[in-house]
DNA sequence: CAAGTATTCAATGGATTACTTGAATTATAG
DNA sequence: CTATAATTCAAGTAATCCATTGAATACTTG
């Protein structure tokens, strides 16, 4: 009997050693950055590596360790080699992690109102209003991501206008309904800046609450 | 433009690197047993050095660490030093990991049936399954779990005997129903022991799948 | 207040692991 | 065969982490 305790207790020791490296493959701020990307949508290394300010080979070495971990996953496009996560199931555990951060860490709250102050400028809208207001047409839903993470799923009904090309866009936009743009997430300065610029032409703005990846856990189909 | 983008990457770091604290917390595997333990119920050091099998010590500093990173929560009680999950979002964070594991690591998945073995000889309810079987009194509900862990939530209609007591309390169990056992979860092997001992004994028995944390998480209610 | 118990602290030693970089290598497309 | 993308390798530095120990602190009970 003790002898299969004893058994058992290994086996159950080798799983908390497995879950731990699995921990341990999300311990690393860079490594976070990458997922918090691909949550966003797959992307090739160099995009990356650009994106995240990294080398390329430490962002493949890095991409390593997650994958190693079956956080991520890659597949050969081409000249490219793409990653994307390995499972619906890591963004749910990268929000967790986060929210249980953002709920816990008195440290972050600081942190995070140092980074949202410019935020704070401009009325929001939640995530369960807004089916109402587009149909009653009285919005304009603006994605500001890069055209690639738009493509790969983006809320119904939102127009892609990356925030970079906006202000050559301006024509497109109703004058006459209020815009609420959104981007990735509750970090991405994306939408705070198609704001600043939108509102000082003259529309009525809002952000909506959160962001794409928090939509979609929330339930919420996205659209192709 | 350059400038404040370079204030606001700043801060985003800042905030990667603090969620990465937290996923560095959960990178051992001490630390994740005593976390699967508190996800049952609150404990005291002792208590959780005895069942983790460390010194007081070890299992001391393991709590601070999960403490900085307000993963748990500590409160005095009369002598002893009473530890608790800091948040319900931590069992999630926790259960996510888990899964994302589980599902993801073929390795775990080996390990996982090794340990499983035993647990395949008994027929399994599903959590769906059970109200209406307790409704129509076709099984009597176990709580094989240590009668503290019980104490501090159970499933509904489950009645409290845990394991080493059994065999004598075995008249205290209807011969006419079959058991339904249930323990912490699935690496937990108290229900197999109980399963076991009562088939032996002519009942007709079945383990429920998962246990109480998946029970809560999947959004039902404990009782007190 | 004194004795006893529970918990934490501080310091040690040692091992281990982690991260980054630049150069060499592999893989693919044209 | 050449150019580009990605991975691997080697190397070095740094950093972290962990278990143990013995002592100190905090608290309760009598």
């Amino acid at each position: 009997m003790s002898l299969a305790m004893n058994g058992k207790r290994q086996h159950k020791e080798h799983l908390y050693i497995l879950f731990a490296q699995v921990a341990s493959a999300l311990a690393n701020p860079h490594r976070l950055e990458l997922l918090d990307l691909l949550v966003q949508s797959p992307r090739t290394v160099d995009d990356l590596a650009q994106e995240s300010h990294m080398t390329v080979a430490n962002t493949s070495q890095h991409l390593q360790r997650l994958k190693q971990a079956n956080l991520v996953a890659d597949a050969r496009d081409g000249l490219y080699v793409r990653y994307q996560l390995a499972d619906p199931a890591v963004a749910r555990l990268w929000l967790d992690l986060r929210s249980v951060g953002e709920k816990q860490l008195a440290e972050v709250e600081r942190a995070l109102d140092a980074y949202r102050d410019h935020r704070h400028e401009f009325a929001t809208v939640a995530p369960e209003e807004l089916p109402i207001l587009l149909q009653r047409d009285e919005i304009t839903l603006l994605d500001v991501r890069p055209r690639l993470e738009y493509q790969s799923g983006h809320i119904p009904g939102a127009v892609s206008i990356p925030v970079d090309e906006l202000e050559f866009h301006l024509d497109e936009i109703p004058r006459d309904k209020t815009v609420v743009a959104y981007c990735r997430g509750p970090y991405c300065v994306y939408a705070d800046q198609a704001l600043d610029l939108l509102s000082g032409q003259g529309w009525k703005v809002a952000r909506l609450e959160e962001g794409v990846a928090e939509w979609q856990q929330a339930g919420y189909d996205l659209e192709k």
